[in-house]
DNA sequence: CCCTGGTTAGTCAAACTTGAACACTGGCAG
DNA sequence: CTGCCAGTGTTCAAGTTTGACTAACCAGGG
């Protein structure tokens, strides 16, 4: 999936050169399982497919450790952005992932996906209203069914929220991005020192 | 996935008896590839396998024709219930699989699963305030991770907005529910008559 | 020395998903 | 009557995900 592949690609390009045992227990530590679909097997197995596409390069040694290549490079910028940008109801993961990431962009660009977000998402619920209209007047479908949209609204409802939130934060300056100038606006000690506690609800 | 079974489980449940083409065209007008993992290969493979582990028996004939078993009727409350009750953040088919066919359970049963979902996501909620406090003071990880959190927060906080909804909406009298006395509230021709048209805003 | 237990590192079969390919039927235009 | 297309009904290979299993290594206690 394009989560795993984003994830993959990302963490990669973090700790490169980095073989897969590294990467397996940093990505459980994001507990990455609980909001992807991402156990230890699909690590391995996922690393192998990005360096057949040539996404990734093995460097040769025990144990075989990887690095981004170009095209990596050009694939990551997109499946990053297109996580900001596209919103996906139905896969979560697909934000959280690029959550994972996004100061790794420029600040300017993460804003400016994120208000191309927010159009996309204002056009769905309109889509949906209309959509609830018509299953009431025409009556084509069990009464039921509209709930299956009122609960797609309700949730894109709860990420325009979020979309205005995270907007006035990086406004207002928080967060180091890509182009930031040094010396980070809050003490951090690294990039990614420790553990990232279990972001959602866990299953 | 169990919503690919409550999926099969409960379109068989309509259905019965009933062959894979038919099932595929149904599910298929219903848009559920656009918000479950439900293609037509799965289909018949999810359906095997559902007979293989007795929930649902073939009956001889071509083409092979299926109907649920007492096994499989047991499964499907199981299902059915734990996707209204449980909430699963990061995977949003469960909870649609389930508004299919929430009117096959009594009301009063419906309105206690959701009354109980609502207790877990204002639980989720206070858990993932905490979290941010925690990122925020002990800084053990980027700033940047607790949008993870937000993020997350911002799609429960939508879904409790739906729950309040859809209760009112149930304790005014919509929709007829498995106890309901016959006389549909609104005029419906019949159970699934025609499409359900296309319900979250698709990929 | 030997045994236990933890960490490192990774493999593998089984299950699931995808979507294109296959085969058959029947209608109907030329 | 022949060729073509649309619909019916299913299979299949290729890819992905799962998570339990293997195996090597090292450290420390008895």
């Amino acid at each position: 999936m394009s989560t795993t592949r984003l994830l993959l690609l990302g963490a990669v390009r973090i700790f490169q050169p980095v073989h897969g045992y590294l990467l397996r227990r940093e990505l459980l530590t994001w507990q990455v399982q609980d909001w992807a679909h991402l156990n230890p097997g699909s690590i391995y197995s996922g690393l192998r497919t990005l360096a057949k596409r040539g996404l990734l390069e093995e460097t040769d040694g025990e144990p075989v450790s990887y690095r981004l290549t170009a095209d990596g490079e050009v694939e990551y910028q997109r499946l990053l952005s297109s996580a900001l940008r596209q919103p996906e109801p139905g896969d979560p993961s697909r934000l959280l992932g690029g959550l994972c990431f996004f100061t790794t962009l420029p600040r300017h660009e993460v804003r400016e996906a994120l208000r191309a977000r927010d159009l996309v998402l204002e056009a769905m619920v309109s889509g949906m209203d209309s959509a609830v209209r018509g299953v009431e007047s025409s009556r084509m479908a069990p009464a039921s069914t509209v709930e299956l949209f009122h609960a797609t609204r309700s949730w894109v409802d709860g990420e325009r929220g979020w979309v205005r939130d995270v907007c006035a934060r990086i406004d207002a300056g928080h967060y180091r991005f890509a182009d930031d100038p040094q010396g980070p606006d809050r003490p951090v000690e690294g990039l990614w020192p420790a553990a990232v506690p279990d972001p959602p609800g866990g299953a």
